[in-house]
DNA sequence: TATATTGTATTAGTATTATAGTACAAAGGT
DNA sequence: ACCTTTGTACTATAATACTAATACAATATA
């Protein structure tokens, strides 16, 4: 369960902000597998946006495999690896550390360092269901 | 030095992929610390582009400290540890490693996975002056 | 100090994106 | 079966972003 809250400053998409905190909402376990997300219609009316803002959120977070919904019944946190196979896991998890090397590299930080910082962070997900 | 290419189809704009380009080279290390980049003008003639587009990813990266520019001499490679204090350096590397870990967990991995991938990486900035 | 070379600013046109209004369709419950 | 609840599709409009044309300003150098 996440509260959900929109900053119109800021120049941040109303759907965009709506996914980053699904997405943490999973990273720090405050959402679990399988739990149902308010319907686009609550939600809209509580954030008073349009129903397809929120719709839009959840269908970008469906098409990466994030959400799971089913037109009559709801939106679901989805059972990630269930639906990923090992080859697309891997390549992934390549892209994301590329991804993430070449942003702590540019910034001046070396490999040691950001995995210092990263065993030191207490992020976590231990909540979640896997 | 660095051979820059666009890609118009992808719908990455122009001016994003040169800033991805500049950051990947300084990643690998085929940009180094203090290297001249192309002038806007020139750039721009080769990628048969205005010469603002070249200026707007310039900007983007000299606003973020990694480009350092001179109206009348040129736009270079930034010694990037001298202008970040440390207090910001760790404030940044605090960021990134937060935003990317909620982005693992997201997508269903450990901490330990992520580390293991990353010493596993080769990317490698060991040509970097710094 | 003139001139060439460099980045900057202003403006405008086009394309894309974000959001909303409204109607539609599928699933579930009674 | 019906009706409610759920997400989806279509359309329109406003805002934003991208790119370009052109003029300006700062620095280097001959």
């Amino acid at each position: 369960m996440v509260k959900f809250i929109l900053d119109p400053s800021g120049g941040i998409p109303f759907y965009r902000q709506i996914i980053d905190q699904i997405k943490f909402g999973i990273a720090s376990g405050n959402l679990k597998t399988g739990e149902q997300l308010p319907t686009v219609r609550s939600l809209a009316v509580e954030l008073k946006v349009n129903l397809n803002t929120i719709a839009k959120a959840y269908k970008e977070l469906e098409i990466l495999s994030i959400l799971d919904t089913q037109q009559g019944s709801g939106t679901f946190i989805n059972a990630n690896g269930i639906v990923l196979s090992d080859e697309e896991k891997q390549g992934k998890i390549q892209d994301i550390c590329k991804e993430f090397l070449t942003v702590a590299y540019t910034y001046g930080f070396s490999k040691e360092e950001v995995i210092a910082e990263l065993q030191n962070n207490n992020l976590n997900n231990n909540l979640n269901n896997k």
